[in-house]
RNA sequence: GCCGAAGUGGCGGAAUUGGCAGACGCGCACGACUCAAAAUCGUGUCCCUUCGGGGGUGUGGGUUCGAGUCCCACCUUCGGUACCA
């Protein structure tokens, strides 16, 4: 008997499936598509983790079962290839970002290939190289023809130790998402994409997503932070009545309103202390916060503090002037930058209030209460009071008259307010995708036109930590315009890597289109992307600049998908010892050792049987060697029954054992197909395999053959999405010639599952108390008489009543008695 | 604080529509094979028990003939987020 040998059978399948372009995606428009895909990695130095290696597995388990069920299959890979280590590498090692980049980019891709999974390769995409590159280009021309793309000086998060600006969304508790140093604010002029505009759709949409997990949904629903309010205009006396916004969620509380506080950055504050006695102390105040970061500043812990300015604001309904202040608590960039204290209905107001001694008006009563003096803010329901002519209204319904109100007088009105901001798009490093756009003295900002793309990252650039390395390069800064043919200087910033990924899933889908990003006709026969797996972290940065990329390029006639990822699978870590692996605990295990100790099939069965796709893996070395032991067994019961197949007798399940077994098999099939194809829960798909195994090697020797041979056939057949190698050997070792990988996912006859007779199981009062075996079609009546025949039911009925009997044909029979 | 998810054997985890809790695997114990070991195969493995049975899915209540599953209250853990007006 052979023995199982992964070394010597998994690199020579894989070397025929890549002569025979097996994976080749399948065109034929009869069949209905699946487009199934894994985040493309970032090729580091460190080559894959087992995190790649069980995303990999998943999508690879998914495109294979849909191979077979007879789908066409889009299963693409790539390289999400810029990124800052690489021009780290290039500053702290002097090597070449690109050749770094593509080094690791060839390890990765031997490693993805050891691992087998069935890529289609003639669709990798790589977007650090000009092919790639080039159309991104060409994309954010169509954001600025679109007007979605524009330059504007703002106070931006900077990230000392990456040289260079950050999106909001990639600050993380003040913190630079990717190295942890602290974030500090600059005013500097960037490039920002106008992602707010889309905020309503972003958030609506979620609703169109109903395979996405409410995690996830949620998390980008409050990064949007859509809020309904109105919007209260208060003018400044003292300054010609200048007006002064607020944003605010409960305008019902508007005659509660007794001061207003500014940002310590709102643009009023200067003017409005200009000349007064506090003009110094609050001046000290003002600059202080400009300098505190954004950790010292909106930390949780952080003090409020707040300066009387000791101008006044008049109330926009009643006319009061109130006193305005500025505080540290209220921030510059959401609302207004500015808010109307209520401290009787909001908490941080009442506090404020407490501590500077401001006026405290309530004028929301709760019903049926008496006016008690506030211990609290109190934000509950209730009617208006103290608020003149709406004195009675129910809090709810003032919110919408007051809003009215302001509207009809011109003070304001009804809006909503989001956290988005625009996102910061331009970067001040060089390993990215240059801004295709020129500064000329005559003809200002002018973009590239597309022909003239790709503008091309220079070769002479030189890294030296200081600065920004395409800044460096006089070849490339020097060009001409390409309006007047004048001379001017390029744009020195690059893109956010973060765009690269934005949409990549539909360059795979025409990755060889050298005219346009990707052909309408290409991208409407796949997207959208139907299974998607990867990391959580993701959940708002990638996933968000994608679902708002793919938005875009709907509204210009692109694409008609409006949502790229139909179902998103955030994909659980890969834990050893409870602790995620990393290199400082000395807990990482090696995809490629393991690999070589068992080989990929072992890995891949492992990492799919051992826990649920999102939940958390904890990585057991006994667990890999009882996937081993599976595999071995799997490869004894083929090896052992070859003589079956040298003349494949039919199946002709009629003694009883072999109706066992066929009716076994028909149950894994069924079980095993809603599992992958509906549930997506590959775990228990492959412990009903093993169980199928198990029932195979109790079949006796003198039952059935032909039963036996469909049996193990066909657990050949469902293992093969799973283990692709084993099931490849095993399937020619039986007479076949060719590949498994092309035969149709085996069907299940529902009449196979019938049995003729079945067990019911018999409760007494809710408790287990026998079994009886009737015919599977016996009636109610039948099924009850016979339960009640039962000796040790008989016994247990003696000297009580039956009450009630109730049974549930094909389950149970519960008796109730006292 | 707010939002989201989850609490089931020694461990990873099953139980899909309210119907036999603990599938499958790991570990452990015993047995077979062997001079012996490894490998393999087989048997057992929630707890208690006077062997009749009793108890058991984070806690306490409820609905139901019947609850891991539904409802109410609470506890714990994990993830996200937080002066967002």
């Amino acid at each position: 008997m052979k023995k199982y040998e992964p070394k010597d059978i998994e690199p020579k399948w894989q070397r025929i499936w890549r002569e025979n372009n097996t994976y080749r995606a399948d065109e034929d428009p009869s069949k209905p598509k699946f487009y199934t895909l894994e985040m493309f990695p970032y090729p580091s130095g460190e080559g894959l983790h087992m995190g790649h290696v069980r995303n990999y597995s998943m999508g690879d388990l998914v495109a294979r079962f849909k191979r077979m069920k007879g789908y066409r299959v889009l299963h693409p890979m790539g390289a999400d290839a810029f990124g800052l280590p690489a021009e780290n590498a290039a500053i702290q090692r002097g090597v070449n970002p690109r050749e770094w980049t593509l080094n690791n980019m060839k390890r990765i891709r031997e490693e993805q290939s050891r691992l087998g999974i069935s890529y289609d390769w003639d669709r990798y995409v790589a977007t650090c190289e000009p092919d790639y590159y080039r159309f991104t280009q060409w994309l954010f021309l169509l954001f600025y023809e679109r007007g979605l793309a524009y330059r504007k000086k703002a106070a931006v998060n900077w990230c000392p130790e990456c040289a260079t600006v950050l999106a909001n969304e990639q600050v993380e508790d003040g913190q630079c998402w990717r190295c942890d140093s602290e974030v500090e604010k600059k005013e500097l002029k960037q490039w920002f994409l106008r992602i707010t505009d889309y905020a309503d759709r972003l958030v609506d949409d979620l609703e169109q997503l109903p395979h996405w997990p409410e995690k996830v949904k949620a998390m980008q629903r409050n990064w949007i932070g859509r809020s309904q309010g109105a919007e209260v205009t208060f003018t400044i006396p003292d300054l010609n009545d200048e007006p002064v916004s607020v944003f605010t969620t409960r305008p019902d509380t508007l005659y509660g309103v007794t001061y207003l506080v500014l940002a310590p950055e709102h643009p009023l504050v200067p003017q409005l202390i200009r000349g007064r006695e506090n003009e110094e102390s609050v001046g000290r105040f003002i600059d202080r916060m400009r300098k505190e970061s954004e950790l010292e500043r909106t930390g949780s812990e952080v003090e409020k503090m707040g300066y009387d300015t000791g101008a006044t604001a008049r109330h926009p309904l009643t006319g009061e002037e109130i006193p305005i202040w500025v505080a540290n608590y209220v921030l510059m960039d959401y609302g207004t930058g500015a808010v109307m204290g209520v401290p009787a209905h909001d908490e941080r107001d009442f506090q404020f209030a407490r501590k500077h001694g401001l006026e405290i008006r309530q004028v929301i009563q709760p019903k049926d209460e008496t006016t008690e003096e506030l211990k609290n803010a109190y934000v509950g329901e209730g009617v208006l009071v103290n608020s003149g002519e709406f004195d009675g209204l129910e809090h709810r319904k003032a919110i919408s008259v007051i809003a009215d109100r302001l509207e009809a007088e011109g003070r304001g009105g009804k809006t909503t307010s989001y956290r988005l901001r625009d996102w910061l798009f331009s970067r001040q490093r060089y390993w990215g995708c240059p801004i295709p756009i020129v500064y000329c003295d005559s003809c200002g900002t002018v973009p590239v036109p597309k022909e003239d793309l790709p503008v091309l990252l220079p070769e002479d650039a030189v890294f030296d930590g200081k600065r920004n390395p395409l800044a460096t390069s006089e070849s490339f800064v020097h060009t001409t315009c390409p309006s007047c043919g004048g001379e001017a200087r390029r744009e020195t910033d690059t893109m956010d890597t973060f765009i690269d990924s934005s949409w990549y899933f539909l360059r795979y889908t025409d990755a060889g289109n050298d005219r346009l990003p990707f052909d309408k006709d290409q991208a409407d026969r796949w997207m959208n992307v139907d299974y998607y797996i990867g990391g959580i972290e993701h959940a708002v940065l990638h996933l968000l600049y994608s679902r708002f990329v793919t938005k875009v390029l709907h509204d210009a006639g692109m694409v008609k998908a409006v949502e790229p990822f139909e179902q998103y699978d955030p994909l659980g870590m890969v834990l050893k010892d409870g602790a995620k692996m990393s290199k400082s605990k000395g807990n990482v295990v090696s995809p490629m050792e393991i690999i070589d100790r068992f080989g990929a099939d072992t890995a891949r069965l492992f990492i799919l049987f051992a826990a649920p796709p999102n939940r958390e893996l904890d990585w057991s070395e006994s667990g890999v060697e009882g996937s081993y032991r599976f595999l071995n067994r799997v490869w004894r019961m083929v090896e052992q029954h070859q003589d079956l197949f040298r003349d494949r007798p039919d199946s002709r399940p009629e003694d009883a054992e072999a109706k066992k077994l066929h009716r076994l098999l028909h149950q894994t099939v069924k079980k095993v197909t809603e599992d992958i194809g509906e549930r997506y829960q590959f775990n228990t798909a492959i412990s009903a395999v093993m169980e199928l195994v198990n029932g195979i090697q109790a079949y006796p020797e003198d039952a059935d053959r032909g039963t036996l041979a469909e049996a193990i056939e066909k657990t050949i057949l469902m293992l093969a999405p799973s283990v692709p190698h084993l099931t490849e050997e095993l399937w020619h070792s039986i007479g076949h010639s060719d590949s498994v990988h092309d035969q149709d996912w085996p069907s299940y006859d529902e009449k196979a599952l019938i049995q003729d007779e079945i067990e019911i199981v018999v409760q007494i009062n809710g408790k287990v108390r026998g079994k009886v075996v009737v015919p599977s079609q016996a009636d109610r009546q039948t099924i009850q008489d016979q339960a009640m025949e039962q000796e040790k039911v008989k016994t247990m009925l003696e000297g009580k009543t039956v009450r009630k009997v109730i049974v549930v044909p094909g389950k149970l029979v519960n008796i109730v008695a006292n």
